[in-house]
DNA sequence: TCACTATATGATTATGTAATCATATAGTGG
DNA sequence: CCACTATATGATTACATAATCATATAGTGA
């Protein structure tokens, strides 16, 4: 896999409301599946596949603990794209507000 | 649209390889369409239509000149998030390469 | 006005994705 | 061993996306 595609790989997985949601979830450390998917109010069965598929994409790592399985995120940088991303958002917002103001 | 939605609408625009290139190329400011495309081989169709994916997204912006239509990043924010998954990026390398070694 | 260059867009095709339901697997305590 | 809880996965459906070809639109200079 090519540098362009492994960067594209981590945001477009970073890119979808679940797994930000997710994400927002563990920003205070590793949580199991049941406290996860309870959370966020999605069904097991889809946040178990967005878990999997953030692990594929190195963004999360996982633990087992009995029978259960528990998520962290992996990198801190995933929390700093994210908080980039908020201050994207607040900009664009005030940036429209001034148009419309404008017009 | 919600906060999630915004966020993840960023995060999703970035993470495709073309659109990184496109990125890639605007780091040194605006370029024309017929720049882009011949810089980053690609169809001149297919880039206007990520052109103006990223400028609905909010993250490039457009300006005219003559018949000539030049884009640019529109938040330094975003060269720092492509900065960030490639620190993500090596740190994986190293990690999976430990993992090889351990083995 | 006409030919030319730059850019955008309609139609199509192939492929990927998210959610859901039902079910399978795997630990654990009684 | 059995019932229970936690997690993963197969199958399906609806929908989104990227690329391509052909064509349309819009400035510009001769």
């Amino acid at each position: 896999m090519d540098k362009k595609h492994f960067q594209a790989e981590i945001l477009k997985t970073l890119g979808q409301p679940t797994r930000l949601k997710i994400i927002d979830f563990l920003r205070n450390g590793e949580r199991c599946v049941c406290e996860i998917f309870t959370a966020i109010c999605e069904e097991q069965s889809n946040t178990s596949r967005h878990l999997n598929l953030m692990v594929s994409s190195g963004i999360l790592f996982r633990r087992k603990v009995g029978v259960k399985i528990f998520y962290a995120v992996k990198h801190s940088e995933i929390f700093e794209i994210v908080d980039l991303t908020a201050m994207i958002m607040t900009q664009e917002i005030t940036d429209r507000h001034k148009l419309l103001l404008a017009a």
